[in-house]
DNA sequence: GATAAAAGATGACTTTTGTCAGTTGGCCAA
DNA sequence: TTGGCCAACTGACAAAAGTCATCTTTTATC
């Protein structure tokens, strides 16, 4: 029985999003004939941190949160992946357990792509390897970047930050509320708080005007402020 | 005229420590035929963040710190490479301007070597670049890492981790003292604290039996106590 | 719609961290 | 030797962040 041309990976235009465009249409056919689609409910894990992982997952529909519990018990998000993302790559090349946890922000769909088809492809296809490289590297600067952030700003600065994040990567709908919307405890974890004091921060933000709130969901008032913000002139 | 054996790369040990090592004799020759040697002296920078390199810097001798200035104006050192490091190359990948600037923490010496030598190797050579992508996904993973730190830990239990790790990547003395000496503000800067509060916490770590000091110079006496620290039990 | 459970919010307080304004002490060069 | 300079150190205080207890609102479930 023949699977919908756009669940097969040479159809799916999520690749275009990744490393994997760099890979021939006969590869990508091997990828697909071995691949297992899966669908993650909000709340669920996909792989925890120390695991030994099979494979990889690409991401096709859907938000995960990466995170990893510190020495003191506390959870840090260290990175929100979505639509194209693949996750468990890393771990995979460097041959060790997973360093992070990857949890469901709401209802997902990924592929599970085996692992033996990735290293395969790494060791065969040099165009392949090297857009993992460029990734990576990128990927490098931006954790760079983060550690300067996390160790140098205010949680001020890094909510302000963290909020113009969510807005320019998720976007906002039609009244201008931000499309991702996470718990006030979620909020606190990639800004590496007490969620108490990211409320309290929250509540701040919107008594200068600079934000309103509606529930859980948030609206951006003054884009330019927060950036002032986050670049420390309060 | 002939140069003298060990300083060319094929006969120079420091290679086995990298990703050149996958390297082969011909691609080595090249290599250290288009390479220029430079002494750097200490406070002396290799590169400025933002800088555009033309290549990378093979650390031979001595030990830089890799720092970045942020928004607020503080500096924030990421990581302390020494002997074998290769500094610029993930700019270099991902095509951009140094993330980081290289400042020499003692005298240094480095081999520069041109950037199309890298370029062109990674295009050619599959060994290299899978060599250099298992090192990044390692690198990717000690960020992480770090960001986790930064996050969650404290002043105190952060100046415990960096003494541990001084102590175990360069060793110790015959009187026991750490061998890298820093300053008091490069300490506080790859904790993430002012330079006060650094100086406080080694004061208090000296009263609880934990540190010894002579000058700048630092003696662990307790590691175990030091591990308990960090790892949040005060 | 009632009820329980979870998430959000707030007050009061403590601890941690940062800042400013000094003093001390070692080192180098004239 | 002396003066100047810089790094190390200290005290006093202010600001930022964390914690605990409690209350309110929202959400989920029967």
């Amino acid at each position: 029985m023949a699977e919908h041309e756009e669940s097969r990976c040479e159809n799916c235009i999520i690749r275009e999003l990744n490393s994997l465009k760099a890979l021939k249409k006969e590869e990508l056919k091997a990828i697909s004939d071995s691949k297992v689609s899966r669908s993650i409910k909000k709340g669920e894990a996909l792989f925890k941190e120390g695991e030994k992982l099979g494979g990889v997952y690409c991401v096709r529909n859907g938000v995960s949160k990466l995170s990893k519990i510190s020495d003191n018990g506390k959870d840090q998000i260290v990175k929100i992946a979505s639509k194209g993302e693949v996750l468990g790559q890393r771990s995979m090349i460097s041959e060790e357990g997973t360093n992070l946890s990857a949890v469901a922000l709401n209802d997902m769909e990924v592929c599970f792509i085996p692992k033996d088809q990735i290293t395969g492809r790494i060791q065969d296809n040099p165009a392949f390897t090297q857009a993992i490289l460029k990734h990576m590297a990128h990927e490098l600067k931006i954790a760079d970047d983060f550690i300067v952030n996390m160790a140098q700003k205010t949680v001020n600065q890094r909510l302000a930050e963290v909020l113009l994040y969510l807005s320019t990567t998720f976007g906002t709908d039609e009244e201008g509320y931000l499309v991702l919307i996470l718990s006030r405890a979620d909020i606190a974890d990639v800004v590496g708080t007490a969620t108490e004091l990211c409320i309290r921060t929250l509540a701040k933000f919107k008594k200068q005007g600079l934000i309103e709130t509606k529930g859980k969901r948030i609206k951006i008032l003054d884009q330019s402020g927060l950036e002032k913000l986050k670049d420390g002139f309060q």
